[in-house]
DNA sequence: TAGACTAAGATGTACGTACAAGTATAAGAG
DNA sequence: CTCTTATACTTGTACGTACATCTTAGTCTA
């Protein structure tokens, strides 16, 4: 095989592109002349401007008429699309919204838009979506991974992120194995022992627990339900939890509800700590329907106080979820890897914060 | 001004376009050689190649040496980013949130993504976003107008639009001037109606109106209002409508509805027809404030029927909003549009429709 | 000192030639 | 009939010339 160097164009198309990638020309640095470059490799004008041209192209250089020819400032590695790809489970109208708001904010500040994707919370469809991007040309990610407590088998994409060097922020949870990377997620585990532990500190002492099982927060958040009881010294009772699957968000925990209200004569609960507020408002829904009252009979509990839980018939007592702030940060945390910085801390937890309403006494 | 036409390779490079695109030239077709193009258009051969190169750059066709130069397979037209814009005013997590992710569903089941924007209902944001959009290239933009019944100065970026073959459709509402292009939107002026018309039924002849100033809905619903005050017969009352713009949306509908209700010994109204649920709420919340009952003292109609509407304190009665068919018509549409099938209807409208809950009487 | 002019030097357009290298086809040899 | 070869035609590389157009900087003039 017989070597490239024989066509002389492109041998100065390499020259080149090697002085600008090693540094040897900086970007916005003015080229040699096409007269010079030409004179200096005695090769014709003709077949200097045929390399500037290729140059050019790829995006490394640019002609100015009159002035000369200059480096690229962004040195044509790729092209930034300028796309930020924000792939999260649902599209819901619960608190989504408000966290892409809050990324957005911070994105179209700096010229960036973003490209949004939803998993509906399969891992199968978020390898698809992750494969996707990576032929777009996104300039970074931010994910919120799909039933997070299963074990990952397309770890291998984010392998591939890494190489391609696309730098993701994880936000709301994490694959086990990459708690290393960057991440921005709510301390669940505090909260649920925070919200377990106002209601023991009303009097509560029978606490029904409700969870989502197919994700790290409806773990992590049971774990501090159960680490409340255990400081009250009250046993943990697995019969009083209730654990449900995204799919079913509507329909099981209500009837489960109603079919423990419906043993009045003997109702072994007088609170309820449900995952979110939406199950909390179904809660509540399930209890008058069985002639039980909100606070009155049964204290009940939200968690990431959305907007459902200032305005629906019982305002809740919840947890706080900092939504846009959460958005801003991620949006924030990518950017500065983007910008390859050297980010100090890459994990960031948010403590939450007990809001009290009136669904509790 | 001097025409484009002086510059040979420049012209041959339109002429060849034109004939790829309009179908002159068939994808795969073998275009004529450099030579007899040179000999055709009595330029030189390396003229013909510099225009070539052009169109070869742009993806129109491709070189196979010693073969001939052969129009692309992919009508070149753009690379079909398999992204599609959509514009919204607002990322509120209020009915947007089930719209986009109508537009989503459909357009994931066909491999496109959404590039998502705001332009918090300003015009300038919105030109600046479409000048962007300009830029990446997208395959379509699904917008909803911005302040959408002024007079819009930036509709030379639509016709670009119409240039660049990047197909439209208006979601919500529809500049003036505009009204034949496609677009999907609600028969406001009829909803306004319906709403009005059924407090009429319940005996209701002091309605006050509360609408948006700054968007086509707002003055549509506001027309629907005076229209069904007309057909009963009741005069129309200019102080017994309120005006708000967007940035007030929250404080001055709520201010404006307590300082009327405080004159209570002359109360002069018994009816609130509110722009959206959003500010029926409010509404709700200022009467209240002065002790005040919904629906006992004061019956309080919503606009959206959104989420709010349904588990807010007084359930409202309110005019349905399709929110996920919105969105997925306005994707299939946008979509057939893009196969540039011969679309019959590109003009929807969608019939409201009344919701009845408590909070009227 | 401010402004107009000029010249030098940069890229851009256009044409020309010559030869290299790949492809398809038709003629000819076995 | 099959394989080879010659040939004509295609695109690719390389060089050369000439002039157009734009920028910049220096010079001259009012």
């Amino acid at each position: 095989m017989q070597t490239d160097k024989r066509l002389k164009y492109h041998d100065l198309v390499e020259e080149l592109r090697d002085k600008i990638l090693s540094g040897h020309i900086r970007p916005g640095e003015k080229l040699p002349s096409e007269n010079e470059l030409a004179a200096a490799h005695a090769i014709s004008r003709q077949t200097v401007r045929k390399a500037l041209q290729i140059l050019e192209n790829e995006g490394f250089v640019y002609a100015e008429h009159g002035r000369g020819t200059f480096c690229s400032d962004r040195t044509g590695v790729h092209k930034s699309s300028h796309n930020i790809a924000v792939v999260t489970t649902y599209l819901s109208d619960y608190i989504f919204p408000r966290v892409i708001q809050g990324i957005d904010q911070v994105l179209t500040e700096k010229g960036y838009s973003i490209l949004l994707k939803n998993t509906r919370n399969s891992r199968a469809m978020e390898a698809k979506i992750i494969e996707e991007l990576l032929q777009k040309d996104i300039d970074g990610l931010i994910i919120e991974p799909s039933k997070s407590q299963i074990y990952c088998k397309h770890l291998n994409l984010y392998a591939m992120l890494d190489k391609y060097q696309i730098p993701y922020v994880f936000i709301q949870g994490c694959y086990s194995h990459m708690e290393k990377k960057p991440q921005i997620l709510l301390d669940d585990r505090k909260g649920g022992f925070l919200i377990t532990e106002y209601l023991i500190s009303l009097g509560h002492r029978d606490i029904v627990g409700i969870f989502k099982a197919d994700d790290m927060q409806g773990q992590e958040r049971h774990k501090g339900y159960i680490q409340a009881l255990q400081q009250a010294g009250i046993a943990y009772d697995p019969d009083k939890v209730i654990w449900y699957h995204t799919e079913d968000r509507k329909s099981h925990p209500y009837e489960q509800i109603r079919r423990m209200a419906k043993k009045r004569e003997k109702l072994f609960f007088d609170a309820v700590v449900a995952y979110n507020d939406e199950v909390a408002i179904s809660v509540i829904q399930a209890l008058e329907a069985e002639n039980l009252s909100c606070p009155k009979d049964v204290s009940v509990t939200g968690y990431d106080n959305s907007y459902l839980a200032a305005s629906c018939k019982v305002p809740l007592t919840t947890i706080a979820h900092p939504q846009e702030k959460l958005g801003s940060m991620a949006a924030k945390l990518l950017l500065s890897l983007m910008e390859k910085e050297e980010v100090g801390q890459t994990k960031i937890i948010i403590e939450p914060e007990l809001v009290i309403r009136d669904s509790c006494q």
